[in-house]
DNA sequence: GGTCTCTATGCAAATGTTTGCATATAAATA
DNA sequence: TATTTATATGCAAACATTTGCATAGAGACC
């Protein structure tokens, strides 16, 4: 599994306590991989065993105290170990997908309206990274250049979305005229494809 | 969860064995939603006790006996009320996008070598998807029709690798070239889809 | 004054997934 | 002839994730 991995890449950007790596995976790698807080300070117990991180307990006046973890020397072997191992891409479970599938049994007003919301939902999303790619093209070259590869996780975020939201929309309206496509999805790309060279 | 709701919706269209359903588990709703045969029949058993699926067993002569599944009126209820609720989509977790995250960390061959493999694989996938949408468009409208529902799946399956692909392609290049991205994504993407319309 | 949110941690139990093993026969392949 | 593949099922243990609860002080909001 790779929660562990990813813990170990986010301390070796920076130090933090378990409950600022859970908030960090709210937003940046969260955005590609998600992990709890539960899952958070489990892990993070696992690793303290491994030796694969460390901590020391900073006492704080008026708040709990905090756990600060770091990476161990172990700890970057290990992760980088990890990274020259091929991926094994985890399994894709698309729930909205096993809907559309089996729509037939579905109420049509309900699911035209969750259709609608999703949409809705995924758009804000896709806002959200389009005003993040905004502010990294606003960046001086230095800038960019250091957070390139955070970037290119971006790129594929905003196509991601991209084509949640045209998918949605084409199904919506499918469901609605109870149509079917027209053309192949294949010719359709294949023909944006040529224009974006 | 919804593996539950996946052998459900297998079982309405056609009842079958453990084995039948792991089987099928392997292509078409495969492809949005996976299970192992262990996952299968776990499962099968839990939905048999909670009355949602029943089964019987028919004896072969030459192979072991197999119990045949069917979903029951509790479980086509038990379904259509799940197909009511909001899905709440799964997290995304994607090792890929992790280690082109902490790619300043992993050997810059080997990730070569591995985005290679990986653009070779998802061609693969895309190849066969390609071939399936042929094949629905070679059939007639009464077949398209009654397949139309697991054909927009596919439409799904097919934007889904041929952005990865894309996605992949960009950044092998950008990393074997020690480059930039030169035009935001999203400006790509909107002039892609002006051509479409 | 009371509730809500944020900081900060974590136990315990339930639930879900994966891995390893086990069985058994037939047919195809090497 | 020996191995592999396909059919067919499933237990048991290990591992991972999710949910509910618990604590505790500070500051903001109503």
């Amino acid at each position: 599994m790779s929660l562990k991995h990813a813990i170990l890449i986010l301390l070796d950007k920076q130090p933090g306590s378990g409950y600022d790596l859970a908030q960090r995976f709210g937003g940046g790698i969260g955005n590609f991989w998600n992990a709890t807080h539960q899952q958070v300070y489990q892990e993070l117990k696992k690793l303290s065993g491994d030796q694969l991180v460390e901590f020391e307990v900073h006492a704080q006046a008026e708040r709990p105290d905090k756990k600060v973890y770091r990476i161990t020397p172990t700890g970057r072997s290990a992760l980088k170990a990890w990274l020259k191992q091929p991926v094994k891409e985890g399994r894709i479970n698309s729930t909205l997908l096993v809907k559309i599938y089996a729509a037939h049994l579905a109420d049509p007003v309900a699911l035209d309206q969750e259709l609608a919301q999703l949409i809705i939902e995924h758009q804000q999303k896709l806002d959200g990274y389009a005003e993040l790619e905004r502010l990294y093209f606003s960046a001086d070259v230095a800038t960019r250049r250091k957070q390139r590869l955070p970037y290119l996780t971006l790129r594929s975020g905003i196509r991601y979305e991209w084509i949640w939201i045209e998918w949605m929309k084409e199904v919506k309206q499918l469901l609605a005229d109870d149509a079917l496509p027209e053309k192949p999805m294949m010719e359709l790309l294949a023909k944006a494809a040529k224009v974006k060279r």
